[in-house]
DNA sequence: TATGAATGAGCATTCATTCAT
DNA sequence: AATGAATGAATGCTCATTCAT
C-alpha cells in the first residue's frame, strides 16, 4: 500500500469520523505516518485529497443504485432501489457525509455537485415510467425524486444515530410507507 | 441595538452564508465592527455565541410546529404541520442549518441536541393518536417522525437549491404523498 | 517603545543586513522577540511591515535632497545636493536598499514606486534651471538626472563595498566628474 | 537539446522574469517539465545552477568589453566600450540582472564576485592609459571605473523601465556627459 | 541519463483566547 | 460595558534536497 493510498485511507477515516471542516492537513498527517511533503507530492492541495476521495467512493454510485433491478415489475423495483440506496450509504458512510454536505457545502466544487446529480437520472426516469403505466399519481418528478431520496436518508439516519436498534421491519415500513406516497388514489 | 446583539445578528448572518465551521470568530468581529474582547466580554467562548444563537431561534421552534393546529381533523393537522415546519425552516434558514447540522456536527453539544428533539414529542403524540385512530397504519412512530420531518426537510432543499421554481402545487404534491404514506391500506 | 515599532526596527536591521526577500517573518518574530500573532495585530502582511518601513524611511527623501541648497550658485547648489543624497543613503541604508531595488523588484507596489519618483521632479527642474542659463549644454533631462543619481549610487557602493577606504578626496572626485559630464562645452 | 541546457535555459527565463530569489527549484522543475531528481542528477544543487548560468553569460564578458577596440584613438575606444557595455547588458537582461545583484546578494558567492571584477581590469588599464596620456584628470581610477560602469547601467534602465523611448540621440548624449566629466579641465 | 517518491524544516498566515486598561 | 494589545498553537502550503530504482 503505497503512501498516497495511505493518506487517502486515513482521510477517509478522519472526516467519516469527524466531517470535512474538522480534519486538518496535519491530522491526516499525523495520522497516516506521512512526511508533510509527502502528501503535497501527491496532491495539489487538500481540497485535492478530499475531491480525489470523493471521486473513489461515487464512481460507483449510480451503478449501485440500479444494481440487481429485476424488470417490469415497479413495486419490486422500488425495494430493490431503496435497499440499495441505503445499503450504499449504511457501507459508505462518508459517501453519506459527502452526499448531505453537497447540498448546502461551498467547499464541494460545482462539478462534483453536478456529477453527483447524474444518479438522479436513472430514478427520475424510474418514476416518469411508474407515471405512464398509471402507477403512481402525476406528481412533479423532482418533488418525488428528492422525497424518496429524503426517505432513504432519513433511514440512514436513524441507523446512524438513535439508540433504537433499527431493524429490517422498520426498514420494511419505510419501504411501504415511502412507496405508498406515489401510488394513485 | 447593543453589542451583544450585534454579534449575535452578524454570527447568524454569517453562519447562514458559509455554515457554522467556516465562520470565523474573527471574521465575526471584523463584520460585526466590535473589539475583540468585547465579543469575550458577553461570551465565554465561541461555542457559547453559537449556543445562545441557537437557543434563541429554537426556543420557538416547538411551538410554531404546532400552531394553529385545529382539533380532531386529522388530515387538516397533518396539513397544518407540515406548512407550519415548513415555512419556519423557510423563513429561519440558520435554524434550518442547525437542524440539518445536529444530526452529526460534534460541535453542537448533546445537551442542544437533545433539546432539539423536544419538539418531536408533539409529533411522536399527533403520529400515536393517528395509528390509535385507526387512520395511520401503525409503524413505528420514530420511523414516521423521522420521514415526515425528512419529507419537510427534502422540499425546503428543493426551495433553496433547486432551479426549479418550487409552486405551491408541489408544496401540495409532497404533503398528499406524505400523507398517504403513512395511511392503513 | 511598543511592540509595533520594536517590530519595524527589527524588521529594518535585518533587511539592511540581508535584503527584502531573504528577511522571513518568522526572523522578524524571533529577533523581535514578539509574538506571532502580534506581528498581524498591527499588519495586515508580511508586505505592510515593509511598505510602513519604506514610508517612514522616504517620506523625509524630497526635503532630504534639497536641504540646504543656497540660492543661485549652481555649482555649489549641484554639490549640496550630491552630498545631501549621498549622505541621505550611506546614513539610511534600507532607503538605499529600496531605491535600489525599485527599478525592478515587483514586490514593491507601483504606487510606491510612483512615489519615489517625486524628488526627481526637484532634482528635473534643478537641471533645466542649468540649460537655461546656459551652464548646462542642452542634454535630455531624464537623461541628466538619472546619470546624476547612478553617480551618487556608484560612489555609495564603492563605500559600501570596496575594501578601499573612500576618502572625502574620492567624493569630490566624483562630483568633480558627475559636474563636469554637464557642462556646455 | 539535453535535459542539462533545458534546465539552464528554463532557470534563465525565470530569472530574468523574476530575479534570483523569487525563482525557486520547483518553478524551474515545473517549467522545464524536467524530473526532479534530473535536476540533481546535473547540478549539486540549486546555487550551481546559478553558478553555471551565471558562468556561461560571463565568459564572454570581459573580451565584449573590448571588442572592437581600435588603437590609439581614447576617445574612439571610450565610445565603443560605452556601446559595447551597453549593447551587452540590454541583449543579456540576466547578466544585467546579475551584475546589478551581485554587488549586495549574499547568494552570489564572493569567488563569482570576484570573478566579475576581472574585466574591470581592463577598464582600469584604460583609465590609467589616459591619465598617463594627459587626456584624462587624475582620478581614483576605482572612482573612474565605477562611474563608467554606472552610467552605463544608469542609461540601460531607462532603456528597461522609462516610458521615454530611448533614441541614440539620448545614448550619445551619455556617452559625451560620462566622457567629459573625466577629462582635465 | 533520468525518474519521481519521500522527506522535514520552514514559510506566511489565521485562530480562539487572555488580560490590562 | 467596552476596548484592543498580546499571545502562541495550529493551519495549509512551499522549499531544497535525498535516495532507491
Amino acid at each position: 500500500m503505497n503512501k498516497k493510498s495511505i493518506v487517502l485511507q486515513t482521510t477517509l477515516e478522519l472526516i467519516t469520523k469527524q466531517g470535512i471542516q474538522a480534519t486538518s492537513l496535519s491530522q491526516i498527517i499525523k495520522d497516516s505516518g506521512v512526511a508533510n511533503g509527502t502528501v503535497y507530492h501527491h496532491f495539489k492541495n487538500k481540497e485535492e485529497i478530499i475531491t480525489e476521495l470523493y471521486l473513489m467512493l461515487t464512481q460507483d454510485f449510480g451503478t449501485v443504485v440500479m444494481r440487481n433491478i429485476p424488470e417490469d415489475d415497479l413495486k419490486k423495483q422500488f425495494t430493490i432501489m431503496w435497499h440499495n440506496l441505503f445499503d450504499y450509504f449504511v457501507n459508505n458512510p462518508l459517501a453519506f457525509v459527502f452526499s448531505e454536505q453537497i447540498a448546502r457545502s461551498p467547499e464541494i466544487p460545482q462539478s462534483l455537485k453536478d456529477k453527483a446529480r447524474q444518479y438522479y437520472n436513472e430514478i427520475e426516469a424510474y418514476f416518469r415510467k411508474g407515471i405512464k403505466d398509471k402507477v403512481f399519481k402525476s406528481y412533479n418528478t423532482t418533488v418525488m425524486e428528492e422525497l424518496f431520496f429524503g426517505n432513504v436518508v432519513s433511514l440512514v439516519k436513524i441507523h446512524e444515530n438513535e439508540n433504537v436498534k433499527l431493524l429490517d421491519k422498520h426498514i420494511n415500513q419505510a419501504i411501504d410507507i415511502s412507496w405508498k406516497g406515489f401510488l394513485r388514489d
